[in-house]
DNA sequence: GCTTTTGTTCATTCTCTCTTGAACAAATAG
DNA sequence: CTATTTGTTCAAGAGAGAATGAACAAAAGC
């Protein structure tokens, strides 16, 4: 079963002093460490790019919301992958920034420069689920859409009877599990919603 | 958002006469081919790799059950994609051997030599999910114990307060997550059972 | 027994996706 | 307005993992 390999270190290994806050920067070990790799691993099940998975980790291990620089900085990835991870993250609702938008005064005492958003994690599960559900299944549902009507035209001009009846089955049957899965969506949203937060 | 790009045709276009039996053996267009696009999509969200999906979706269209050879012959693709792709198949339950071993007499008019099995793709959507869950989320339940296990002792040996005090929130979380995943689960069985079919 | 055909394993090859880095845009400070 | 810093886009490159195909194992026919 692939899919799921080992889990591996980044290639870079983002060392150059010991730490700049309440995380080390990289290697292993380490609270963040952990989370870094576990949601790098998790969301990989589900298609998306480790370094997606990384970011999130990376922000839920942190005590105060993140800026992409502090981000780069601590994953030791390049900007563009930071960018593009935190728009990913972003259109599915799992990061938001972080309310205090004034906490660019008061929370940086190193004064590098103007810093403009701050990350953090979001938390309920409803949200996470209901993000995942926009991005991954919504165009599976629309796939099925035409390709149950690709399907149909087929099936019509299909000259065997035999054939034609079994291909109509066939039909039916995609049609019912797109069903059943509209039907669970929502069920699911609402269990997940009851019992979050 | 990536992980479910461009539906790509194979690079090898079996084509070499018309057709065999029921379906075309590849390029575009026909019944077969529409399907075995479509499942080559779909478990790729899944991070699965093309070839498997598109094994089901050539059964899955098929009239009859396919034996090892009929699919190689059909894909165009390498025997050892089709065996480890049906190993995955196999091992989550998705495709079974048609119970008519002794098709194999009556239904080989061409009698190429022995053909072993023979097989039909799973249409129940309780098996398919169970193979599923089995297949892709166990091993994240596995992999999520182990990372409390560390992240526990990590944050036992955090020195400031207020961080330790974070850290066992965020491990509250991920079990709180883990939890509702595992309640979930058998409902989503129990529902899915109960339609199907 | 030997030959023929079926299916598996595994090292190599190749593809595709992700990452990178540099050029570019946006915004603020001076 | 210019300089500095922040963040985005995109072409090019590297790397992970899937497909290939040949060598091998397992069965069946003769």
């Amino acid at each position: 079963m692939q899919g799921m390999r080992s889990a591996r270190a980044p290639r870079r290994s983002g060392v150059e002093g010991p730490d700049s806050l309440t995380c080390l920067p990289f290697p292993p070990s380490g609270f963040s460490a952990e989370c870094v790799g576990f949601f790098g691993d998790v969301v990989q099940v589900l298609g998306v790019p480790r370094s997606v998975g990384q970011i999130f980790g990376l922000l839920f291990a942190s005590l105060e919301p993140l800026s992409f620089s502090d981000i780069v900085e601590r994953l030791g990835a390049s900007k563009g992958s930071v960018s593009q991870g935190l728009q990913v993250l972003r259109s599915m609702g799992a990061v938001k920034v972080a309310p205090g938008g004034d906490r660019e005064r008061e929370h940086v005492p190193t004064r590098l420069g103007p810093r403009r958003e701050y990350f953090e994690p979001e938390l309920g599960l409803r949200r996470l689920v209901g993000g995942i559900v926009r991005g991954k299944v919504e165009p599976l549902v629309a796939r099925e859409r035409s390709l149950i009507l690709s399907l149909r035209q087929l099936a019509d001009s299909e000259k065997s009877d035999a054939v034609r009846r079994f291909q109509r089955q066939r039909i039916e049957q995609v049609q019912t599990w797109g069903l059943q899965m509209r039907l669970m969506l929502p069920l699911l949203k609402a269990l997940v919603g009851a019992r979050s937060r």
